[in-house]
DNA sequence: TATGAATGAGGTTTCATTCAT
DNA sequence: AATGAATGAAACCTCATTCAT
């Protein structure tokens, strides 16, 4: 999972440090925006600025794996209410967690979007699995929801992706919260 | 209106460098980011680096004056349509051709969150009256519609604001289109 | 002569600056070898950094400027001589002041390594037009210089040129004078 | 001979590693030229940069040792030929070679140049005893042929090297082959 | 007023060298 | 002894801003 560009797996100090770098980055971005300093990067996470630049060769790689971390997380968010009892509340509540977070740091906006459905050759390339792990999982919460008619039948995936970077991004910008939610929310429930 | 920073009225061939100058940036920025040179926009323009600054004395400024610019012409747009026949198509006919105009120019959806509900004093402060002047003409487009029944009556000006926000985010980044508004339009109408 | 590369004139100062910072250049270069550092170069010349780069857009095209401005002295150099009267004393005097200038530059020999015979396209590109200008002065000297029977017939401008590289290599490196370049003349002259 | 810095005798497989480094050294700064990073000639070494590091503790010393190995094997070379039967064509044939290689190895130059006449008390530190002996079989093939009368009599050692480290470099760089070294021979055969 | 050359702080990236594993 | 991750100085280059022309 965590190896090196030659293959071989990283040394056990090598991976602390990667993934301290990469939780200062994350944070780093979420407050500065993403054109905060690499070299910020490396005074939050305590190591040499040659440190990032040895994990991670360019900035945009850095970035880069920011969104897939958060992707990840998300991924395997969804991937645990697979299998939860009340379908409907499963669905909206990933939706509204999902919001939460990205009022919270910027870059879930960005990663989102970067998910979304119709990326373009290169953020697919960045992104790797991640993004359509994401779409993969919450596509399942989807349909299980609609199924147990919490959701109408004539949403997909797509549209969800779409609105919920959309929500988040209303989230982290705009400040809208659990009230916009509401009506995104009734949007999506069938028609009485 | 169109005043040079020192107070005086602008000679006729500064206010026409003005104009240039700013639907230069607008162009730039909106193709490359604002993280686009401001001698990029200069070039554009086509006037000297010197020029850009004697009118817009930071960068930040001149991102502003772009912002304001686009939030002006938008709340023309509503103010336009406060007397349309059906208060129901006006309303959702100015949501959608903001979001179509956001998904061609990113600019526009920054200036939505800035205009958003919560502005911070900072954001305020350089917006000046474009975003309450949006806000307004947007929640009396907003009034009519729910007073002709075509939108529900618990939605407020903030919120429609924030989707407004989100969609056009959405539009812009996430390639969603009509699709997707459909579900947050039906969010906003009456429940049956 | 000197012009901007968006083809209008420099201003005088811009003028004034380019040709310190070539002059600088020249000598940083000589002395600290081509791996010394731009920020030297700008302190030399006593201008800002940014002023170097704004007129050579990168290390190598200031290199390359050096390289051209040598080229370009020693083919007018060359050019003066061509109606000297004798000209057997025009050419082995310009060929030595050549190698003298090696000894105390560096960059003369690796400017007419560049100029050489057998020029890379790059190379060519680079020095534009004051590698042939050297070579035809040179070779207007060499002929003169043959008619007049100082200099055997068959030899050829390509290796004159290439005889005054390996001589400033020489002369600049491994410390070789006045005694080496008796014997590499002596092998230019027509055999008793 | 071969030890290490600490001055113990190498264990079998450091001896292995240092001839693997070398060679590798040797092959990368030929290609790349000088300032080809350490990193990469442990790669090609297939060893750790520690390693490298470990053999010689300096960039420079490993360049330095790279130049000693070229020495001393034009200096064999030279020493090889100190019977030979004609000693004009052992004389010329070896200078040949030796252009051949330079034209091959941009690092062959180098080493001629530091281990010629008068070199700096630095160099002459660096190099040890490789650049005299080199030097002194060159001096014996020198003799030789003047003593056979294939090689003018007021010629010197220093003036040799100094040809031969000028033809070196001029069919490095400048492209200069057999055409120009007829020429310099010339000037090193008797006047007729 | 308009111009664009000059400035220099700050950003990304490289690399010789050190040191924990 | 060997490894390769960590370090940080220093390189190149950009760009918002100032100022002489």
């Amino acid at each position: 999972m965590t190896s090196s560009p030659s293959g071989r797996p990283l040394r056990a100090d090598a991976v602390r440090n990667r993934a301290k770098v990469l939780a200062a980055a994350e944070e780093v971005f979420a407050v500065r925006g993403t054109s905060a300093s690499t070299e910020e990067v490396a005074r939050k996470a305590g190591v040499g600025i040659g440190t990032v630049f040895r994990h991670f060769p360019t900035k945009e790689s850095l970035l880069e794996a920011v969104l897939v971390a958060l992707l990840e997380r998300l991924a395997a968010e969804a991937e645990g209410l697979r299998t939860a009892d009340d379908a409907g509340a499963a669905f909206f509540g990933f939706f509204r967690r999902v919001v939460a977070q990205a009022a919270a740091k910027q870059a879930v906006t960005e990663a989102l979007a970067e998910a979304g459905v119709e990326m373009s050759a290169d953020a697919r390339a960045a992104t790797g699995r991640a993004g359509p792990d994401l779409r993969a999982a919450l596509g399942a919460l989807l349909e299980r929801a609609q199924e147990a008619g919490a959701v109408r039948a004539d949403v997909g995936p797509a549209e969800v992706m779409a609105l919920l970077a959309g929500m988040s991004y209303a989230a982290a910008r705009a400040g809208a919260h659990e009230d916009v939610l509401r009506f995104a929310f009734d949007g999506l429930r069938p028609r009485p």
